[in-house]
DNA sequence: TATAGCTTTGCAACCGGTTGCAAAAAGTTA
DNA sequence: TAACTTTTTGCAACCGGTTGCAAAGCTATA
């Protein structure tokens, strides 16, 4: 069905290495030889098989792309920027979803039997353990969003946590707020507790107050409003909330608009991401950016480099947060 | 590196057909050679290779997933279920990001490349020519969310837009508004016009008033809430607007609302579409609902049957959409 | 014109699998 | 136990490419 290389070396009259040299960059082949094979090539329609040569080569251009993350409408500004990156570096994405069925092994298992070159694990809460297997596996890997660490087993790329939780706490601090409150994402979260340290810290070392602390089941508008609904029920609500993140302090809003409070009047309200929502203007949240775009570059450059220079020892890096100041948080003084 | 279907075959002292019998479904194999076969490999720790195993079964389990929608929220849940419906049955999706540079050709030539077993074409405003690229090379591909037609080039799976527009005309009309209008999408997409033709067509059947008509640049909420801010400003409002989607509509919510008018007091919303975001309690947006979940299993159905059977006359199927009412319109009288 | 040196080309083996075919082994029947 | 089936197994060719090696072709130099 298909032109193979056979069928275009059988055409311009040459051998089946031509044909290959000629589509392979730095082969050796002379001018008259390439003509021949680029006519033979057009007039019939021929695309070299990556796959075939992938098993030569032992390289497919197919990069993993796991994640668990397929709810949080910013993940699909997150999708679009690494399939275009990946493109734009001449890979391929092969997309693993492990939101329901959540199996390191399978997962690893699925990707060996495609060769990918590398995986790129872009998740917040999915366990280490997912992006351990591959780097054990021997193939490269690099964790997108994931957890800093001093020591950590496999590359990571992501914002410094406590640092943002300290840039929400002088933020709030700055505008004056005395009762302050922690609303956090899923407890379990390695980055909750990240960014609940760095606030903690930061209250502390200004001598700030001590701040309520409260966490939503995960992060999405639901569980931000179901948790602010039952705060506004139960309890006296604080001055302001720094919120796990931007869907959750979305969820929050609705929350105490319903309840007939004014934000940021009533209460003030500062989340984390950045997503293109929080800037619509009907929610206008004040929030701490991630650096998306700067994660995602460097994560690329990461699994790029290491397909050149592979077993390097593990490295996490940490991208700077940037407070975005909108409509949810009082005036400065 | 990697353990072959050769080191296997040695370790467990059979030849190398045995290995991959033992491997293949449906092969002749005895218990006792396949009890010997899988201990080695067990033992070694090896996974077949697919992409090997494709050179001779011409089937690699590829399916080109193909989409230029990497903005609207939606899309989020439309690649949460396919690449979990593909997974289910053993396929993996190979991403392609068609939204900066479209080039039907380069897709084509990309997929080619890795041999994808069959294409599926996400996109309510690619031009059909893309998919269409894919089945004169012989490729499986079905059109998703594409457009209705009564002789189909490829096959499609998508909503009735006509009948879409039906349901939006006989909702306002059954609320006793007057004063109506057609906010659409982009002017130049398909389904904009057909929504429009049967939003137009019922509101004649039913004596109906005639609609303003204009168009948004986008599917997205700055166009939304730019289009409706100049509607607040340069014309006398309609009562109610049967906006392209829903997040169209809650951009023109922002700017009804930001000009101190009440929704559905004041103006009255109807989207289309459904995305979680819709159900939102400070959004709580009536409208149409898209059959996602089904549009998306009938298109992994469709491809699937191609596999076995390429070559069928192409087909278009139209599925339902559903009133789901919230708190953008007036009650019924 | 002969010789050395460089470039181009084809041969053949290989990547990691599958599969048609025939030989070997096992099972049936008389 | 012999003759006949049926099942299991290995051989070898093949899928669509790449690549080391040596032969062939070319150019330059003496």
């Amino acid at each position: 069905m298909a032109i193979t290389l056979n069928d275009v070396a059988q055409r311009a009259g040459v051998s089946r290495s031509a044909v290959s040299r000629t589509f392979t960059d730095g082969a050796s082949v002379s001018k008259v030889m390439r003509q021949k094979v680029e006519d033979a090539a057009i007039e019939l329609g021929y695309t070299p098989n990556f796959l075939a040569r992938s098993l030569t080569t032992r390289s497919t251009k197919l990069i993993g792309l796991v994640s668990d993350n397929f709810h949080n409408p910013i993940f699909l500004e997150v999708f679009d920027q690494f399939t275009r990156g990946l493109q734009d570096r001449g890979l391929r994405p092969l997309l693993v979803n492990l939101s329901e069925t959540y199996q390191a092994s399978s997962s690893l298992r699925m990707l060996q039997q495609y060769s990918v070159d590398g995986v790129i694990v872009a998740s917040s809460t999915l366990p280490p353990e997912v992006s351990e297997a591959f780097r054990s596996a021997g193939i490269p890997v690099v964790n997108s969003f994931g957890q800093f660490s001093l020591t950590p087993k496999v590359d990571v790329v992501g914002i410094d946590d406590e640092a943002c939780g300290q840039i929400a706490a002088e933020t709030l601090l700055a505008r004056g707020y005395k009762r302050l409150a922690f609303l956090g994402g899923p407890q379990a979260a390695t980055s909750t507790q990240s960014r609940l340290r760095g606030f903690l810290s930061e209250l502390q070392r200004a001598g700030g107050p001590t701040p309520d602390i409260t966490f939503a089941e995960a992060y999405s508008f639901e569980a931000g409003r179901a948790e602010m609904q039952r705060l506004l029920r139960e309890t006296t609500p604080a001055e302001a909330y720094f919120c796990g993140d931007d869907v959750l302090s979305i969820g929050a809003l609705s929350a105490i608009r319903d309840h007939g409070l004014r934000v940021p009047e009533d209460i003030g309200l500062i989340g984390v991401n950045d997503m293109q929502m929080s800037g619509w203007q009907n929610i206008n949240l004040t929030t701490i950016a991630q650096p998306f775009a700067e994660i995602i570059q460097t994560s690329i450059d990461v699994i790029v480099d290491m397909l050149q220079a592979p077993k390097q020892p593990a490295q996490a890096r940490r991208l700077p947060c940037r407070l975005v100041e909108r409509g949810t948080l009082r005036a400065l003084p």
